[in-house]
DNA sequence: GTATGTGAACCACTTCACAGCA
DNA sequence: TGCTGTGAAGTGGTTCACATAC
């Protein structure tokens, strides 16, 4: 229906969600945009504004409900349903993520595990039997996958991630030091704790400076 | 000097850089901004506006000495040293943040790490000693510590970041699902790799369904 | 001839401010 | 009365396009 949302506001839904979540955890029923605002860093008008992309989940003179707007969020963003997801690189970062305790609550499942190196393939990461990379493409095929994650070195990353596309993958969590390239219908996002270090060090570096 | 440069123009010169390191590595000596910016999905007038903030590194008519320009913003971002940093919070996440392979190679050192956990305190994780996290005020204020990497649960994480915040810590990588709060002159970035997974499905639930 | 550096034009997102509704 | 929803105004970042320099 709503054509033209910006993809920043995309981006925020889900911290709405997440602080509507411990807000209905903690007996919370209305909230306000002041408030949820406040409490997450963001302007009231600019949260009315992104929640008028799609609906009008509020009452005037009240707020909203915070069950129905996280239900709501939820439907929009497609949290109401388990997400399949396949690992690539199975080194100490991949096994790092495949024992994250974070996604499963969200419902995003680790489904395979895949590496190219033979000495790891055929062992047990956290239950799942490590696969070769040379099976990724016929596991895509057969069974519905909805994202891949990525964390490969960053030399066979791209090669990586251009299986995933050719075989339908169209969501990619990419951990490798790449400025990956994908088709326009297919979503990267990149997690690189060194990118995030290397520019607050520029801020930190003026304030040294300014200090002194 | 530098007037008043976005945030967003500072967050690109890390991914400047990488590329930049790369291409020296592989021995080139010039590019031009047309190449880079294919190389990294961003349009050769954003290179130009975002170096012309800080300097006038090219040639007309040639483009960029490789060299120099990478040496110019490794200057710029600070990144000619190195960096100081506190883990708190040495759960499973913690610890492969500590084993992470990424961190050192650019100049960040995890040089202590705490925890709240009588259990853990006292064992040794990566040849590192596990301090009590009531140490960290005074390890804080008798080492200079530049970045705080925060790795504890939600429940405490804005605890942690108060306590580092009060002891001068002016950058924090924060791995904790919160919408962290600190003063303006403390920079934050957050690491979650479900907040971007819970983005993407918007756009994959949409294409589901445009497919149907 | 070729690619930079940059004011100006453009575009996108944010914030304002207020009408409208509970 | 209080707070949402939203056009309109404002702000900030991106892209254009060309003078400039090699």
């Amino acid at each position: 229906m709503p054509l033209e949302i910006p993809d920043v506001v995309i981006d925020r839904l889900p911290v709405y969600v997440r602080a509507l979540a411990s807000m209905e955890r903690q007996g919370r029923e209305v909230v306000n945009s002041q408030e949820l605002g406040e409490r997450l860093g963001v302007t009231p008008a600019q949260i009315r504004k992104d929640l008028s992309y799609f609906g009008r989940f509020g009452k005037q003179g009240r707020g909203y409900s915070v069950k129905r707007l996280l239900e709501e969020l939820r439907q929009i963003l497609g949290l109401t349903r388990e997400w399949s997801m396949v690992l690539v690189g199975v080194g100490q970062l991949g096994r790092a993520i495949v024992s994250y305790a974070g996604f499963a609550p969200q419902g995003f499942r680790i489904e395979e595990v895949f590496d190219i190196d033979p000495s790891i393939v055929g062992t047990k990461v956290d239950e799942l039997v490590v696969k070769s990379v040379d099976a990724l493409p016929e596991v895509l095929r057969k069974r519905k996958v909805d994202i891949g994650i990525v964390a490969v070195p960053a030399e066979t990353a791209q090669r990586v991630i251009d299986t995933l596309v050719a075989n339908g993958v169209k969501a990619i969590l990419n951990y490798a030091p790449i400025a990956a390239h994908a088709p326009p219908d297919v979503r990267i996002k990149d997690i690189d704790p060194v990118l995030a270090l290397q520019s607050m060090t520029y801020y930190v570096k003026s304030q040294d400076a300014r200090a002194k």
